[in-house]
RNA sequence: GGCGGGUUGGCGGAGAGGUUACGCAGCGGAUUGCAAAUCCGUGAAGAUCGGUUCGAUUCCGAUACCCGCCUCCA
């Protein structure tokens, strides 16, 4: 029997999963504010938690299990984005800007997720297309005392709830010592936050009982959880299994939807298990634009990073496993080329085998909290027992393609000879890799020169013509271009040239006389 | 100031109250025209202090340092 353990952050302890209802295991996860790319941070959560999505899939079936991300497209900064272009003369309404700037930010989300290897979740409502179902909720919270409307604002009566706090670990008593909150003439108690506000002409706005105006952000996600898990619903029953996030979210976003939530349907208990991701470093500090260490999923994609080389979706979804959802990640140049060395390893050994049954030894390690990173030592237990079968259907649970992967140009940067002379192609480009030391770009006629000089080299040691092959090398290594050739376990021969300096290129086609 | 997380061998990174984590790098050996790759083997740890225990890196407490949240940033 697979029994699934998870950490519950609302009771600090890694329960027994049991889903209230096996048939349909429901999830929520907060998803992006649409208004740019999303960076290196936002796709933690969305690699985590595609994890659980996909086992929870292998446990309960793929048909019963709801997964719900949302986006959020009522931001002050989408607005901006719009604004700026409707000064800038764009053609269209406000409105319709605004959603040309939420509709590109989608479909950039959707192309970057999917790089990294995630599943599409079953629903993924917009804020905007649920107005009417916040509205009605912020009318039942005001009906029963728990929110009051004042300047055109609705606000939430903090202490109402008596269990406000519970999720973070916070008294409200404590929360006001630490006299951080926002003070405003409309609120009846500093910690009371916003359900509704007031909108200027120059901005979206929904009409409303108290006026034109907009939602407050916590409300989004009680009303479409509420809309998309537990519509129908008898009263007793308002309740879904898993709610998940960054921690960042933990307060007040969470703390704040528990709290309209569970006043909304005081029988039910809203989530029931809460789980949070920890956040991501780069090169151990905190990601920042001032410190140059802040990249969108999308630079690590191109190459516009410090690392400086294009990162394959699969390498950034395996560096994320390696380490555990609970803890700091940091994302290092290091950690990202080990991980493409694995997968390069593992994607070769898959060509051409047939997909075996998941190991029950990684899917209990997954079944321990999502424990990818164990997971990923299972697996190369795995492959070094060359068990490739298993491997790859394993692989496959995890989200990477394997026989995929094998395919990449990136997977194959090596020219293979046969021993019989012929020369296997790989990959669409089938030239040797030039480029090692430094990466980065470097002028196209300078890189096929080198590739010519490795493919003159192998020619020679293939003829056993070591003198010629030796003196290549070595007036090769002297301009700046070592070569190395290898031998792989199926008795293939290739060979590699690393620039170590920038040589020029003639200098190199003169080598070949 | 309040709340929460972290600190493991050169680097990354797990589990478990007593038994080898694992990967990369290193070292030794085999092998390959040299070298690389590959294969085999191997040394190396648990921030500091104190407590519980027959025994703790693993449990408890304190200290130091790092990080996050308390400001619609995942």
């Amino acid at each position: 029997m697979t029994s699934i353990r998870l950490h519950n952050t609302k009771t600090r302890k890694k329960e027994l999963f049991v889903p209230l209802d096996p048939k349909n295991v429901r999830m929520y996860v907060c998803g992006p504010t649409v208004y740019d790319r999303a960076h290196i941070g936002n796709a933690r959560p969305v690699i985590v938690f595609d994890v659980l999505y996909r086992l929870l899939r292998e446990v309960y079936g793929p048909d019963h299990v709801t997964y719900v991300r949302n986006f959020t497209d009522v931001d002050d900064r989408i607005n901006e984005t719009a604004q700026n272009r409707k000064a800038a003369g764009a053609p269209g309404t406000l409105e319709q800007l605004i959603r040309e700037r939420s509709d590109e930010t989608i479909r950039w989300y959707h192309e970057d997720m999917d790089a990294l290897g995630a599943l599409r979740p079953n629903h993924e409502p917009r804020a905007t297309d649920y107005i009417p179902q916040m509205v009605a909720m912020i009318e039942g919270l005001i009906a029963t005392g728990h929110a009051y409307a004042k300047d055109g604002h609705v606000l939430f009566r903090v202490r109402s709830y008596k269990d406000y706090g519970k999720l973070s670990g916070r008294s409200v008593d404590d929360m006001i010592a630490g006299a951080r909150v926002e003070v405003a003439p409309f609120k009846e108690d500093p910690m009371d936050f916003v359900l509704w506000k007031p909108s200027t002409d120059d901005l979206p706005g929904w009409d409303s009982p108290w006026g034109r105006g907009r939602p407050g952000w916590h409300i989004e996600c009680s009303a479409m959880a509420d809309e998309l898990l537990m519509k129908g619903l008898p009263e007793t029953q308002k309740s879904f299994d898993i709610h998940a996030g960054g921690i960042d979210l933990q307060f007040p976003h969470h703390e704040n939807e528990i709290a309209q939530s569970c006043c909304a349907h005081p029988h039910g208990e809203f989530a029931r298990v809460w789980m949070h991701n920890e956040m991501l470093q780069v090169e151990g500090k905190k990601m920042s634009k001032s410190l140059g260490n802040f990249f969108t999923v999308r630079d690590l994609l191109d190459g516009n990073w410090s690392g400086g080389w294009n990162v394959p979706g699969e390498v950034i979804r395996f560096v994320y496993l390696s380490t555990h959802y609970s803890k700091p990640m940091d994302w290092t140049d290091e950690k990202a080329r080990q991980a493409r060395e694995r997968l390069i390893e593992w994607s070769h050994l898959s060509v051409d085998v047939t997909e075996g049954a998941v190991s029950e030894d990684v899917l209990f390690e997954l079944q321990q909290d999502l424990n990818t990173s164990e997971a990923l030592t299972e697996m190369g237990k795995i492959a070094d027992a060359g068990d490739i079968p298993t491997l790859l259907a394993t692989a496959r649970l995890l989200g990477f393609d394997l026989q995929k992967v094998a395919k990449e140009d990136w997977a194959n940067p090596y020219v293979y000879e046969m021993p019989d002379g012929t020369v296997r192609r790989e990959g669409i480009d089938y030239q040797p890799t030039v480029g090692v030391i430094g990466w980065g770009p470097f002028p196209e006629n300078l890189a096929s020169a080198a590739m010519e000089v490795v493919r003159r080299w192998l020619e020679l040691r293939r003829d056993k013509d070591y003198t010629s092959a030796d003196q290549l090398k070595r007036n090769a290594e002297a301009l700046g271009l070592s070569l190395r050739a290898y031998r792989t376990p199926s008795g293939l021969n290739g060979g590699q040239g690393h620039l170590s300096g920038r040589p020029n290129y003639e200098d190199l086609e003169r080598l070949l006389g």
